[in-house]
DNA sequence: TTCAGTGCAAAAACTTTGCAGGAGG
DNA sequence: CCTCCTGCAAAGTTTTTGCACTGAA
């Protein structure tokens, strides 16, 4: 079975928020875990569709919901009008480098950040659940891109 | 004459572009330096009108790029299905805590953060332009709480 | 059996676009 | 006087909601 220990905590955290298992639910599990790269929900929605899914948008828009506060899918946005979800299952966590130029986006990892993010919360009494880290910038190399983003960018 | 300095600014900045100096920019720069806190365009264009503005929503939301595009303003995003603005007229750059409880928003500011972006944006080849750094949990206080957010807020 | 979840379509929220008229340079 | 900018309304994009039906527990 596809994706089997990602269906086992998904089930799991279903179970403990008392949701339902329900196949549409794991259906859009393993799209979602199949992607390569960010996506939009409506992308995807549209991708299960033409691959004659008879899911409905209500039950992606829920169920991507689910699945980023499970932690299986990180869910970001890079200033663009629509949230890109990315799959978290088998890898570590990182951060990201957005060329407003000509839309790459480049991962990177640093340890000081959780620290910072740790300090912080310490400093000001705040209970953390997550952080987020975009740089924004020009690549320097606008020929190899890919994964366009469609703003103007000046989002900070 | 009310924002003398940031009309200057605006105004070279206009030039440079070789944009237009027109009175509505400067109202809507008025309006946005005016505002108190983070506030979203159509939010922006709503509280004009109901002052008899005769403004256009295209022209508030084109100016507000601008703004941004020069720096009077910072354009945000808390994983809302909106942007939000805020002045940075005379003001520090500073960071945000978001909780995703009560939706309150805590500014903070460390100087380490820039040294990372510095460092990460050497070692990737990437010309900084801007960043962001949000950091979301709980503030444990939800009673004093304003600038309720309208968001699940997964956002990573 | 019950009610959360689903499919569908319509609405909502935010932003962008097209067009005709007006004013900045 | 040439366009860029504006106001207006309409359309576009992404996300949410309402409703009747279905199927998980």
């Amino acid at each position: 079975m596809k994706n089997q220990k990602a269906r086992e905590e998904f089930e799991k955290f279903l179970k403990k928020e008392k949701h339902r298992i329900t196949p549409e639910r794991f259906e859009v599990m393993d799209y979602a875990l199949g992607y390569d790269g960010h996506f939009g929900a409506d992308e995807l929605y549209v991708k299960m569709k033409s691959e004659h899914s008879n899911i409905s948008r209500a039950t992606v828009y829920n169920t991507l919901e689910l699945l980023a506060q499970c932690d299986l899918l990180s869910k970001r946005n890079f200033g663009e009008h629509k949230s890109r979800y990315e799959s978290n299952y088998g890898r570590k966590n990182h951060d990201h480098l957005i060329c407003t130029n000509c839309g790459a986006i480049k991962e990177f990892t640093n340890s000081k950040i959780a620290k910072i993010v740790d300090e912080i919360s310490r400093e000001l009494g705040f209970e953390v659940s997550g952080y987020s880290f975009n740089i924004f910038g020009n690549c320097l190399k606008s020929d190899t891109c890919k994964n366009k983003l469609d703003t103007k960018h000046n989002i900070r």
